[in-house]
DNA sequence: AAACAGTATGACGATTTTGTGACGGGCGCA
DNA sequence: TGCGCCCGTCACAAAATCGTCATACTGTTT
C-alpha cells in the first residue's frame, strides 16, 4: 500500500489530473491551492512526497520550496517541481532550491507516475518486515537470519543492516556516502573507508557459500549489489 | 576541488579548529571575527558557504543572517549556524532566518565537514539520472552499466564519463578543450592530447561489438557522436 | 613526392583507489 | 574483573586507472 502524495498546485484541473494519474498508480493524493494550505496539510500529515507547482499565488513555489528544504532538516520529504516552461535557466534555479526532481507542463499521467516512483524508489527506506531474496539468498529481518543456500551464515549487526540494505537496494550504485546515511545513521560521522572493511567483511561471509560475487565495486563511485556479473 | 568556506566566530580557537577540520577535507577556508569583518570578505570573494556564529560582537549572527538573504548577491550562500545551546525556539528562529542547517557547539570536526557536505550536497543541482540509448548502445548512470547489444562492457571511470558526455551530445562536433571541460571539470590542467588517448581506450572498448564507428574524429576540430558513418 | 600537421597506438611510470590483515577500544555478560 | 565479540581506524599490499610520451600512421598541402 504505497503512502500519501500532496499535490501544490493552483488549477483545479492539473490537480485533477494528477490525483486520476496517482490513484491509477495506487497512491494515495493530498491536494492543495497555495502554500499555506500545503503547509497545513504538511505539518498535520507529512504526505510521503510533494508535487509542488513552480508558480503559486502569493508565496512562490520556489521560496516555498526551499522553505520546506530547510525544515528537511528533521523531516525528509521529497520534491518534485512542476514546471510549465523548459526553460533552462528556470531548471537550474528549480534544482538549486532542493528539489529532487521536476517535471515540464504538460506531462503525461504515465510520465508523473514514473518520475514518483523513481523518486520515491531512490528516498525508500528499507522495508524493515519484509523477507528479502535474491537468488538463493534470504535475509528475515525479522527473526536476524541470513540464508545462503538453506546454509545459515552468521552476520554481525552491522553486516546485517548493511546486506539488507544492499538486498532492498539492487541494481544501483551506492556511494560510500550513502551507505554510511543508509546503514550507519543519518548523522553517524564515520570514515567512509569503514565502509570498505564493512564491505570485506561481509564478502568474506558471503564466499563460503559463493555469493560474495553479488557485491560489485564500481571503481570510482561505490558498491553495487546485483545478480549478473 | 571543493570551494571556499567563510568562518565567522569571534573566538580564534574555534575558528582555528574549523579551519584545520575544513583543510583536512581540502575546502579552501577565509576567517572572519565579527559581521564587519565577514562583510567585507564576503563582497570581495563570495565564498560557497558560511559558517556563521550565533552570538556576535556588534551585529549578531542572527541579524547578519538575515541580511545576507536581502543581498541579491548573497542570497543563494547556504548559511550554517554555529549556537552553543539546542534551543528548540533558536532553532526555528535560525531557520526561519535563512539558515540552511545549524551545529550545536561542542562540535567535533568530523561533524562539521560532515554537515558542510551534506549542505553543498543539497545545494548542488541533481544529477539527472536518466538512461541514454543510441541504437544498441545502452548507457545506465544509476547502476553505472553500460550495456552493448546486451553485452555488458566494462569502462574505467573517465571512459563512462566519456562515453556518457557522447551519448547526452550526440551529432555534434566536439574540441578536446570542451571534452576537457565537460568530463574533467572546468579547470583541470590537462594535456589536450590526453583526450586523444581516451577516446581510444573508449573505442577499443566499443570495438569488441562494432561501436566503435560511432565516435567520430573530424581532423583539426575534434570528434563527434553520430549513429551514421 | 616530400614535407607537414594532425591523429592513432602502445608502453610506462606515477597516482589513485580498493583490498586486506591487524590493532586497540568499548560494551555486555558472566 | 576478565572474557569475548564487534566495531572503527590504520598501515600496508595489490590493483586499477591515469596522464604523458615516443613512435607510427594518415590525410593534406606544396
Amino acid at each position: 500500500m504505497p503512502g500519501k502524495i500532496l499535490v501544490v498546485d493552483d488549477e483545479p484541473a492539473i490537480r485533477a489530473m494528477v490525483r486520476f494519474a496517482l490513484k491509477q498508480a495506487d497512491y494515495n493524493c493530498a491536494e492543495a491551492g497555495d502554500a499555506i494550505e500545503a503547509q497545513a496539510l504538511v505539518t498535520a500529515d507529512p504526505p510521503e512526497l510533494i508535487l509542488l507547482d513552480w508558480m503559486l499565488p502569493g508565496l512562490s513555489g520556489v521560496d516555498y520550496a526551499r522553505r520546506l528544504r530547510r525544515e528537511r532538516l528533521t523531516q525528509n520529504i521529497p520534491i518534485i517541481m512542476l514546471t510549465a516552461r523548459v526553460d533552462e535557466e528556470d531548471k537550474v534555479r528549480a534544482l538549486n532550491t532542493g528539489a529532487d526532481d521536476f517535471i515540464t507542463k504538460p506531462f503525461s499521467p504515465r510520465e508523473l507516475v514514473a518520475r514518483v516512483r523513481a523518486v520515491l524508489r531512490r528516498m525508500a527506506p528499507m522495508a524493515v518486515d519484509e523477507v528479502v531474496v535474491a537468488e538463493g539468498l534470504v535475509l528475515d529481518p525479522s527473526t536476524h537470519k541470513v540464508l545462503a543456500n538453506d546454509e545459515r551464515l552468521s552476520l554481525g549487526p552491522t553486516e546485517f543492516r548493511l546486506l539488507h540494505f544492499f538486498m532492498t537496494h539492487p541494481e544501483r550504485v551506492h556511494s560510500r556516502e550513502r551507505v554510511l546515511d543508509a546503514v550507519w545513521g543519518n548523522n553517524a560521522y564515520i570514515d567512509e573507508r569503514t565502509v570498505d572493511v564493512h564491505i570485506r567483511r561481509l564478502r568474506k561471509a558471503l564466499t563460503v557459500s559463493g555469493y560474495d560475487r553479488f557485491i560489485q565495486t564500481v571503481r570510482g563511485v561505490g558498491y553495487r549489489f546485483s545478480g549478473d556479473a
